[in-house]
DNA sequence: AATCAAATCGGAATCATTCTTATTTACAAA
DNA sequence: TTTGTAAATAAGAATGATTCCGATTTGATT
């Protein structure tokens, strides 16, 4: 996902264009990795210093609602990143930077198999620690 | 993990015996998956009307530290089971009732291959979705 | 330019959780 | 058994993330 393909994503779905909106998906394309509302917003007070809560909320959670940006909780805390374009992947993330590196391995087809009575409706399969930036830091 | 068990470990490290300690291992033994502080709250109360949230959830997360207990975020609550006995493993869990599941399989071994100049510190694996019973009331 | 729904602002409200202070209790030592 | 003391608890205030609400502004259509 970048930041031209969410636009048209937005108008086609009959979403307003505005420049918060541009912003926040500038933010996001040139990150690499899980973000939470909070640092969103004081990257966002450099340019709109009036910018509110509820607008960084709105937002992201309209965006995560398409498709735009993934979502999890790290430490309490909601956090996001952009979606990636590649196809059905995990992550590992480093809690201290929030950056991520996609896995691609999925233990999902070796499950399946274990659970034939339950109705499976997601999954999470995340790896937590340093990356090697902040290992050595 | 079983309440005798617990209770010796606290008091092992330390820790005394308190009627309320012993409570919240009942519940958590007899129940099969991940309750919240709020669950647990409401079910102290029918014996001990003046409960406090702090003591609910100071021996949480005292049981936690202590391995007595694991925890999950469901739906932005952090919720708790009693630790499983058997060796390392995950869970499916439903979204419904909170009901568990083990799960065998582990992902790790393959990922660790990937992620040579990472500090792996934790990871998780969760299914989600209706238990059997759940899925079809 | 006028219209109108969508988007935003500012701040109050909510919800889970944590902290603070005073009081009570478990348990060990006398 | 009484006493001393640190641990545990109660009650409620405080916090931090998030959501809600009424009023105002703005983007896009007419």
């Amino acid at each position: 996902m970048n930041k031209t393909s969410a636009l048209e994503h937005l108008k086609s779905k009959g979403y307003k264009y505005t420049d918060k909106r541009e912003d926040i998906l500038s933010y996001f394309e040139k990150e690499n990795g899980y973000r939470s509302a909070r640092e969103l917003l004081e990257n966002m007070r450099e340019r709109y210093t009036g910018i509110s809560f509820d607008t960084i909320y709105r937002n992201l959670h309209l965006f995560v609602d398409l498709d735009i940006l993934e979502s999890t909780i790290l430490e309490g805390e909601k956090h996001f990143r952009i979606k990636c374009d590649s196809k059905h992947h995990h992550h590992f993330i480093c809690l201290q930077c929030g950056d991520t590196r996609e896995i691609r391995t999925c233990p999902m087809k070796d499950v399946e198999k274990e659970l034939q009575d339950f109705a499976i409706e997601d999954h999470k399969f995340e790896i937590y620690g340093r990356c090697s930036t902040c290992k050595s830091a």
